[in-house]
RNA sequence: GCGCCCGUAGCUCAGCUGGAUAGAGCAUCCGCCUUCUAAGCGGAUGGCCGCAGGUUCGAAUCCUGCCGGGCGUGCCA
């Protein structure tokens, strides 16, 4: 046993438990899970039953609960409430909670003091991390997201993967954590072949290639309408699929030209749209064109993958029916062309070895979930990635229309995502004149620019990643309810009180006394701030974000209500205490909106 | 057929590893501005949590079956 006494560090020791105690404890669930278990194991409870902490639903149940009593008391055949009775006695909250009661079966209901929430506060005051201590082990995180296909115009089933898959890099890098972004755009097969010899032939009548992709759909169904009227387009656009696959130079070079016009189109989409991804993030299906053979001559010299109707496939057994029949995967085809699992497998390959991910994470369409499984199923059983790397994929659902069905155009088409997001705006604009003409113009299109976008991209952020969801103008733009423009607005008043009230936020004197019901609530929810954080990132569901910064909202405007702060009578030491928990809040909600992508403004 | 997901107020949605009387927002109705931005706040109405069993102190939550809907299911991605 190493004796204390004898290290050269003990000086430091005092000091080191006096910076201990009196750190701010940034995450007050972990802090009271941590006390509770403590005093479980000291009432000789198993560790094995846990404090099972949670925040309290109803007000008058205390801020947090736990109820691991009643758990561990079914287990050591006692009564709960005199189990609950023995860890109150060996709880101590000294200065955290003002009231520990047990109530009901077994609650335990743990009422958090005022001073306590009140210093907890001061110490996020002008803390842009909100109290967040960085992860102390950082994990390098790989996340695939967006991965439009390069040969037609970005569309509607390009926008959820986009936010939620940005939302999540946010958080991830907010949190400390190495973040790689993987755009695994599709640059790659047959149909390029066809594309490639539309723009050949454009290029020769003079057209400049911009001009020529400028619409990248109509340009797609030309190139189609082609191939199928002549039969020496076609052959012709046959001839360069072979060509782009065998280095012609001269056709690579038309690819090129291609890609690199398609890729500006995502690029100012992604702009628009206030997504973080750049051209450095693009890695795209051509990337891993010179891995497929050696993913395919791995998993046939591992006895994997074996011939079949002529292509080569891999029968899973880990994800075989009821019957018995295991699960097919095709790695090439007959004829020798790949598909996206061999690409996937080459791509997880250098993610795991190369980028070396501790996480990867897709945010891909949940149509695709059997394709994924398969993919990590089967990268696990070749040892292309092994098992200390977390593979997840986060399956979301398809965007509706009002009629419950694919959200499509009146005539049926896809809707292009640019139009969408420009329509966005022009509402918002339309919105924003009506309500405040006080605006200048230069206001007008900048916070119409930030109320669209952040209405689109809330209302879809807000929503259970993994369901289906309905896209609806009105509601996501009504500014009212849990809407992105309800937060925006949020954040404006309290920006307008502080230039009213001329103050800087950080002139503050940083004292916070709670004492309104109002104050507590607001308060109490702003120092959760990391605890959901970390959830988000953890399970990767942003719509837990978005219902937390609704609450902080709603419980600021009802905070705004009841305690006045500018008003004539109120004194000095209530104003500033309450413009700091407006800066908290304020703070707060830009941060977490900026979690989400969503900009907030001074005015509104 | 098999697999995955979904079914909660009229509508759109929350409900975390099982916890106390199932919550919001729209919509409807009733209140609150000689304004710290009413784009707000307070209140009311509104629920066999798809159905039926099971597990237990306790089930919207876990298990099984059924009904209803969506998606996927060997050479597109």
């Amino acid at each position: 046993m190493i004796s204390l006494a004898s290290t050269p560090c003990q000086a430091k020791i005092p000091h080191l438990i006096f910076i201990l105690s009196h750190r701010v404890i940034m995450n007050i669930r972990e802090l009271l899970q941590d006390k509770v278990q403590q005093a479980m194991l000291a009432a000789e409870i198993p560790a094995e039953y846990g404090p099972h902490l949670a925040p309290s639903k109803k007000a008058g149940f205390g801020d947090y609960q736990a109820n691991g009593a009643m758990a561990a008391a079914k287990a050591l055949k006692s009564n709960p409430r005199d189990i609950a009775q023995k860890i109150l006695d060996n709880l101590d909250l000294e200065g955290i909670a003002g009231k520990v009661e047990i109530a009901g079966p077994g609650f335990i209901n743990i009422h958090l003091s005022d001073t306590w929430l009140s210093s907890q506060a001061v110490e996020i005051l002008g803390d842009k991390r909100l109290g967040m201590t960085p992860v102390e082990s950082a994990q390098t995180v790989v996340v695939d997201y967006s991965s439009p296909n390069l040969a037609k115009e970005m569309h509607v089933g390009h926008l959820r993967s986009s936010i939620i898959g940005d939302a999540l890099v946010r958080a991830l890098e907010f949190q400390g954590h190495k973040v790689i972004r993987q755009n695994h755009v599709g640059d790659w097969g047959t149909q390029f072949g066809m594309l490639i010899a539309e723009l050949e032939e454009q290029l020769e009548d003079g057209e400049a290639a911009e001009f020529a992709l400028k619409d990248l759909e109509s340009f797609y169904q030309q190139a189609k309408q082609h191939f199928d009227d002549s039969e020496e387009f076609a052959n012709r656009a046959r001839d360069y699929v072979v060509k782009l696959q065998s280095g012609d130079e001269r056709i690579l070079a038309l690819w090129s030209q291609f890609k690199k016009i398609s890729l500006q189109h995502s690029e100012e989409i992604y702009e628009q749209l206030n997504v973080t991804l750049t051209e450095s993030n693009v890695r795209g299906e051509s990337a891993y064109n010179d891995d497929l053979p050696k993913v395919v001559a791995e998993l046939q010299s591992q006895g994997l993958a074996k011939e079949d109707q002529g292509a080569q496939v891999v029968f899973l057994e880990e994800l075989a029916d009821k019957e018995g029949n295991p699960s097919p995967v095709i790695i090439q085809k007959q004829g020798g062309g790949y598909l996206y699992a061999t690409t996937d497998l080459a791509a997880l390959r250098y993610r795991a070895n190369f980028l070396l991910a501790d996480r990867v994470l897709y945010f891909i369409d949940a149509r695709q979930s059997l394709h994924m499984n398969q993919v990590f199923t089967l990268a696990r059983k070749a040892d292309f990635v092994p098992d200390s790397i977390s593979l997840e994929h986060h399956a979301f659902g398809t965007m509706m229309g009002s009629d419950g069905k694919p959200f499509k155009t009146r005539s049926g088409g896809t809707v292009k995502l640019a139009e969408l997001l420009d329509e966005a705006v022009e509402r918002a604009a339309a919105l924003i004149a009506q309500k405040d003409p006080d605006l200048s113009e230069e206001e007008k299109v900048e916070v119409a620019q930030k109320v669209g976008i952040g209405a689109v991209k809330y209302a879809d952020l807000s929503k259970t990643r993994t369901n289906d969801y309905i896209f609806n103008w009105e509601s996501m733009l009504s500014f009212e309810g849990n809407t992105a423009p309800y937060l925006q607005y949020a954040y404006t008043r309290i920006q307008s009180l502080f230039r009213k009230a001329g103050i800087e936020p950080a002139e503050l004197d940083g004292t916070i006394t709670i004492t309104a019901e109002q104050e507590k609530a607001l308060t109490l929810k702003l120092l959760q701030f990391s605890e959901v954080v970390d959830q988000v990132s953890r399970e990767a569901y942003p719509h837990v974000l978005c219902n937390y910064l609704y609450d902080v909202a709603s419980l600021f405007m009802k905070f705004y209500e009841a305690c006045p702060i500018l008003k004539e009578d109120v004194d000095n030491a209530t104003r500033d205490s309450r413009l700091g928990i407006a800066r908290v809040a304020a703070q707060t909600l830009k941060t977490g909106l900026d979690l989400l992508g969503i900009e907030t403004m001074e005015k509104m």
